[in-house]
DNA sequence: GCGATCATGTAATCGGTTACATGATTAT
DNA sequence: ATAATCATGTAACCGATTACATGATCGC
């Protein structure tokens, strides 16, 4: 399991509430992790029972008062041994492939408009990894030299960017095999 | 959830026991969509007393009897009522970048033989798609012309070659990174 | 007033993973 | 003998999803 350890790497980049946690896991950690608010706050109540993190009382105002984790020893050692620990490649699940597939017993014609609906999808997350990546590694206000973290957190955007370039191809080449299975069949 | 789909496309593909498609989902429609025997044959019982398929015993010598199943009319519904659905673009699930992300937190150094790991697991994968595209789709002693089905399976394999070269390309700029970082800190 | 945002949770369900279990046949 | 392959399951657990639930403040 890793949203433990997802968790662990955005609050040693930053201490932060479940709440902005919740927010950050919609971009940034988001991009190759998912997770929701309800997973969060069990995972954040466990790993502060275990003496993984630490929790601060911050009270706001003008704002509900929010609780403020970070990483304490243990969760620093935890996050460590499992760095250290060998992984499986991940194995795919791609829902629109068992779709294209499942085409061939009905009409592939039909799906046209869903991909196309994907295609778009996709290019717009393209957009968005490139805004964060001029605004936040290539562009003008970018630092000029990268501390390791920033070095790290580029590479793995490069890699969300190059998934979606890929992605975008690869559906352009979905759409042009069944249209052309739809007009010459 | 689509396993109960993926086995309705394999089943309509080619009838077969629980066995044979816990096999299949080691090659073919596991290249996209895992699943373990025990999923499998959970599921098969479910879909049978829920009538989307039938089941025959098919008796053989020299070797246990098994059960063969294929898709009754209902299964057949179901899955194209799925198939008119929109579904959302999957949200990634990548372990290797929450890693990589980590790493600013321990030694960035100590990730490479880790990366080179994957990188070698996914250069095997390619190689063996690229195998299976050469059997069925382009080499000597493939159909042709392909029929829809197909078209529609090699769109889907050119998928998975895609997603292995760009892994592959994108592991080697991780590599390259990672050692940057360990020669010039 | 009302919707959006900030902030934190509980409960039910379901799908996936891991471990356990059995038993026959074929090839070495 | 014994390892590999064929063949089919049960049980426990755990993580993820979905629905439900509350309550404050800010801007329109």
């Amino acid at each position: 399991m890793a949203l433990d350890h997802a968790i662990l790497v955005s609050l040693l980049e930053k201490p932060g509430s479940g709440y902005e946690l919740a927010r950050r896991f919609e971009r940034s950690i988001g991009y190759f992790w998912t997770a929701t608010h309800q997973q969060i706050y069990r995972v954040l109540k466990r790993m502060e029972s275990d003496g993984w993190i630490d929790v601060r009382e911050v009270p706001q105002q003008s704002r509900p008062d929010k609780k403020e984790y970070s990483v304490a020893a243990l969760g620093r050692t935890v996050l460590a041994e499992w760095l250290h620990e060998p992984i499986e490649p991940e194995s795919v699940r791609h829902e629109l492939a068992v779709k294209i597939r499942g085409a061939a017993f009905d009409d592939p014609a039909a799906l046209i408009r869903e991909v196309e609906r994907h295609h778009h999808k996709h290019t717009e997350r393209l957009a968005h990894y490139l805004a964060g990546e001029r605004r936040d590694f290539t562009g003008p206000d970018a630092p000029e030299a990268l501390d390791t973290g920033e070095e790290l957190q580029h590479v793995v955007l490069r890699g969300g960017i190059a998934y979606e370039r890929m992605t975008i191809a690869w559906l352009e080449d979905v759409l042009a095999t069944l249209r052309r299975l739809g007009t010459a069949p």
